[in-house]
DNA sequence: TGACATTTCGACCGAACGTTCGTATAGAAC
DNA sequence: GTTCTATACGAACGTTCGGTCGAAATGTCA
């Protein structure tokens, strides 16, 4: 068990690496197996397929996050504090050297989007449950007085997913130096407005 | 000169169809030439490489983005109104069934990010391009007073960009039937807070 | 030491990849 | 009618892809 078990972990280290820069599709069998000086066959024996080793990457990449971000961010006091927890452990998340393409999802999204798929419906649970953290996140915010009773917490959860979207375009592909500074103040609106006794409600 | 670049468009029409859902790494010569009815040979003739093709695929798809969007937007008069035109086609553009992937640059975003070469550069350097649109579309609407005075015209623009990627994000991988919803909703809270007289300006 | 399961390897497969080359078929120009 | 050029084709190149298989190595435990 010991053995194999360390391999494959290997294996998905090096993966999740390829991947951030690659994509999932990029991510090659062989390719792979030469980084980490196996052979094509042996690596193969660890995963069934290349759509179970895509699987097993999103896998290993999701549980990664959750100990790198949810886990953390978590462990402050609810409220807007636990949502700025959020937002710094996110970031350094996104620029973490393991990742040098940056986050697997993010780019996996992307990619994943019109391939119908176990690949596809994991990423997109997933993000669902993340985009549900991020909406409960904000009702505790609300609960605890921090925000206003009659925030849109689902809609927080859009727009903060989305200027993490824009962070990621404006540093990877901009490469715009910019870019953290941009997303904060982005998130510092997007916080003074939930904060705000009344304010703005259209549907 | 006529019947080549017949040819060539019908290419390059099918190459933006299939390069939207499939990425432009998964445009593949093969595929796209037994697609028309070409052979591969053929077909490669009228572009010198693989790069080439993706370059020129780029080209055609921000040329009629330019078309589609920008061109229309900017008929209509400066201030918000214009921005508001902007929003309208940018979100029909990327529901254009002839783009059954999406926006093929947000699609290539992702994927080129660390992808050197030309393809990456063009496409950079035209998202770049964008923003300043952007910008500059909001910096009109300062002038012509609908806008705040104070207004940080990139950081809307680096806001407008954000939650249109977020849109993107929730229709194509969320499958999100509220994601347009969502999408103007954030639009109006970010056209609220620019037109405040005077409100949040955090460094 | 011997038996046994796990782990890795090397050789190989058919298919698809991007690319090259020589050639056939048009229509326009002379 | 002949030449010339643009346009497309078919066959093949060398490489890489995901995937298979049987044998060799590497343990683990009596």
């Amino acid at each position: 068990m010991t053995r194999g078990a360390e391999t494959r972990e290997r294996i998905l280290d090096r993966a999740i690496s390829l991947a951030s820069r690659d994509g999932l599709g990029g991510l090659t069998i062989g390719t792979l197996a030469s980084e980490l000086g196996l052979s094509k066959s042996g690596l193969f024996a660890h995963f069934g397929s290349k759509e179970d080793l895509q699987l097993e990457v999103l896998r290993a990449a999701v549980a990664r996050f959750e100990d790198a971000v949810m886990r953390p961010a978590f462990r402050a006091p609810r409220g807007e504090r636990r949502l700025r927890s959020l937002l710094d452990h996110w970031l350094r998340w996104a620029t973490d050297p393991a990742l040098p393409g940056g986050c697997v999802m993010v780019a996996a999204a992307a990619e994943l989007d019109d391939q119908e798929g176990r690949p596809r419906d994991f990423l997109a649970a997933k993000q669902h449950e993340l985009l549900e953290s991020l909406a409960r996140t904000a009702r505790f915010a609300v609960e605890c007085g921090d925000f206003r009773a009659d925030l849109d917490a689902e809609q927080l959860a859009f727009d903060l997913y989305s200027i993490f979207l824009g962070y990621n375009h404006s540093k990877r592909l901009l490469r715009d130096p910019r870019a953290e500074k941009r997303v904060r103040a982005a998130f510092e609106r997007l916080v003074a407005d939930a904060r705000a006794a009344k304010a703005s409600a259209k549907a």
